[in-house]
DNA sequence: AGGGTTGTGTATCTTTTGATACCGTCGAGA
DNA sequence: TCTCGACGGTATCAAAAGATACACAACCCT
């Protein structure tokens, strides 16, 4: 891709014209198919990736089980890749595109070394640091104290509200794995909230009231 | 204090003579004694606190349960503070002394004043996001997928490793305050594991085998 | 149209965890 | 020495969550 396309798809968050034009020269554009694997547990990281557009799903596996630990959108960087990167670590989780997306790989040496060049580099570092941490803590929270009925519930309006629509395109199973169970649970308590008349339940989709 | 005895007590990580000298003159050097509150839930923070001596027990509370998040220890700050301050936002946690402890506190405005100025600093923060994310990781990972009883059994050995020690003092309550369940559960978990032979249990404490 | 795959509904049973209650013991301090 | 509160053991019951199994419908592909 030529530098200037690229420069067009950085987030307008990276200001500094100096800093735009690195990412372009040591950047690599990438794009990944659904489903397609970014980082896989255990992986040793040598790159830090951007999504430029799509949606990357990270999530903890153990055994059978998993659990959803966020989605990295477009301007954003997967929290776990950074701190694996800045400490040139292993990653203890996975990266899986939930739809076609585009994402930017840098090598890892830049990120510490824009840090002290690109103030808008560093505040990109300790904000993704932050909200990850906040987004952790969440779900932590909730994973500790929430009946599972609850965290069925807030996790349909939270996605509701993100995509603003009622319609959640989400089968049982895909949902029993974002909350860490099992799919018979999910379709218990999904029949019940039908029940209360606070949803209704179709082939691949739940529409909220 | 005078400003030389503060100097002596900060960690040596604070390398530059210029931090050094900024830390002791805007820090406040101050004591607490076991059981004081240091950030309580929903506190607007203008200050970072670092721990010189002593251990702060950092938590959530929701309702009359509580679950244990990490402790600060010599040398550390708390991550939530730090996100807090650092965007001047709100506590989302508690911190408690558990034993007398001194601490020194920082205006939130030097945070990052000093990230630009000094590397050790800056590598201080990163380093402080970096070792709690993950540290807030695996609890999290463990309360998703891990029985109490492995919960228990992990807490005691880590415990054991951390002050080198067979004889961990805790009561059974507070040892369900830490995991976020009840005095029952765990005297049940105990029980059990003192008739697999695993452990002894006494009155205040306990001795792994 | 037929056959395999995926998605959903539901019943039954077990395990885990939590709630409640009661009792005995230990230890600090009046 | 007495009393009270913290600590720990245990029984009983209830609720939440998970495991397993089976049926059937919708969908996809050839």
């Amino acid at each position: 891709m030529e530098p200037n396309e690229l420069l067009a798809k950085l987030p307008v968050a990276f200001a500094e014209p100096g800093l735009r034009e690195e990412m372009s020269r040591h950047g690599k554009y990438m794009q990944v198919g659904k489903g397609d694997t970014i980082v896989r547990e255990g992986q040793y990281l040598d790159f830090l990736p951007i999504v430029l557009k799509g949606e990357i799903r990270v999530f903890q596996q153990k055994e059978d089980r998993e659990i959803l630990l966020y989605y990295v959108r477009a301007g954003q960087t997967c929290m776990m890749s950074l701190s694996a990167a800045y400490f040139n670590n292993t990653s203890v989780s996975y990266g899986v595109a939930t739809e076609p997306s585009e994402i930017f790989v840098f090598p890892t040496r830049m990120v510490s070394e824009w840090q002290l060049k690109y103030p808008s580099w560093n505040s990109f570092l300790i904000q993704t640091f932050r909200s990850r941490y906040e987004e952790l803590l969440g779900s932590f929270e909730s994973v500790a104290f929430d009946p599972i009925e609850k965290r069925v519930m807030t996790y349909l309006t939270n996605r509701s509200r993100q995509e603003n629509s009622t319609k959640i395109a989400i089968s049982h199973q895909q949902l029993a794995y974002e909350l860490g169970t099992t799919r018979v649970v999910i379709s218990r308590i999904l029949k019940a909230f039908e029940q209360q008349g606070k949803l209704s339940l179709f082939r691949g989709y739940i529409r909220l009231k």
